[in-house]
DNA sequence: GTCTATAAGCGGATAGAC
DNA sequence: GTCTATCCGCTTATAGAC
């Protein structure tokens, strides 16, 4: 009896994230996401408060799904190299898109939801530090060339929003969000880093 | 007679606008419109057709903006320079911060919106060319260096990408939007294009 | 756990008087 | 041009049977 309860509340968050993509969350209803589960909304309300309930368990498992990326990313024991870079890209870019509505709508729920505020507010801090992290240790290694505190900043931030908006620049550029597209992002942060190269090794690259 | 018209007319799109901004177009209802403006929800159906109708006159406004913003910024007769360049920044900020729910929900209203999907395409497509136009003329006048097609592209996509998304950025950071937090994405920019310059040049700036 | 039925309210939008 | 009154549909959410 239990598992059964467990397999309906995931199906309708699988459902919800498919639909929130496709359609945005305003406009998906409760009633839409118990139908296309072929549940009664009923029994919806019975595995959720509410509509905002849903949303922050789909965030559940997309903090699980990123916090088994970092695992899988880290436990490879990556040299410092461009590849890693961009093989971590390529990684949170399926993040992404898998709950794309998140990161469209994000400023937008935020405004509306205090609790989701502060809760992205904490993966937000932990990412810019850990990216910034990240730079420090290419810099001190001799990759990248020296940087003050506030030009390590910027660098940071200027990744982290190309990480973060990429996929919505991709959308309404009108552009598809194709592998290969995808990939122009990817290029563009190692453009991006390759610009902070220490000259005596931006030719290995 | 038809002057009451038309400062009813604007009074709902500029209360619209405040509440947008506030709110966003999903939370803020035709009926919250009207009682701001104080007026019934019947008079502001008089004037639009739709609420679709409202977002699209609010564009019309802004595009209005933009057009003027770029007489202003062209009749300077500005010389090519990275104070150009940043003051161009900061004027189409404040038009992005005047009409800051549209960037904020730009993926979701164009989803939901083909007639908005491709109107914005298409101011999309000619501030890209744009920017990517200044970019090879200050390749060309010696100050950037050269680039070949693809790392032109790249680069305009990054410069355009920062200033479609900064504002957002700041917001989901939850960093306050003033003066200096918008003159951080300034600096970024400047950054970006200083990473592009002839070794030559850059220390003039 | 799941269903049916339904409450309670709000949303966009219109008709017709003034 | 503006108002009052109102319709209809949809939305979230609950009550209670099975």
């Amino acid at each position: 009896m239990m598992k059964k309860s467990v397999n309906t509340r995931r199906r309708i968050l699988e459902t919800a994230i498919r639909l929130f993509n496709g359609k945005g969350t305003k406009t998906v209803t409760t009633n839409h996401i118990a139908a296309a589960v072929g549940i009664s909304p009923g029994n919806l309300y019975y595995h959720f408060r509410s509509k905002k309930d849903i949303i922050h368990g789909i965030l559940d498992l997309m903090d699980e799904c990123g916090f088994e990326a970092i695992k899988r990313i880290e436990s490879k024991n990556a040299p410092l190299s461009l590849e890693t870079i961009e093989h971590k890209f390529r990684v949170i870019q399926e993040i992404n898109w898998r709950f794309r509505f998140f990161k469209r709508e994000l400023p937008s729920l935020i405004m509306n939801d205090p609790a989701l505020k502060v809760r992205f507010k904490k993966s937000h801090d932990v990412i810019l530090f850990m990216l910034r992290d990240s730079m420090v240790r290419y810099s001190e290694a001799g990759l990248l060339m020296k940087m003050n505190d506030g030009e390590m900043d910027l660098l940071s931030h200027e990744l982290w929003l190309v990480i973060l908006f990429w996929l919505n620049y991709l959308e309404i550029s009108g552009m598809k969000v194709t592998k290969k597209n995808i990939e122009m992002g990817s290029n563009l942060l190692r453009e991006i880093i390759k610009s902070k190269m220490m000259a005596t090794t931006r030719h290995k690259v």
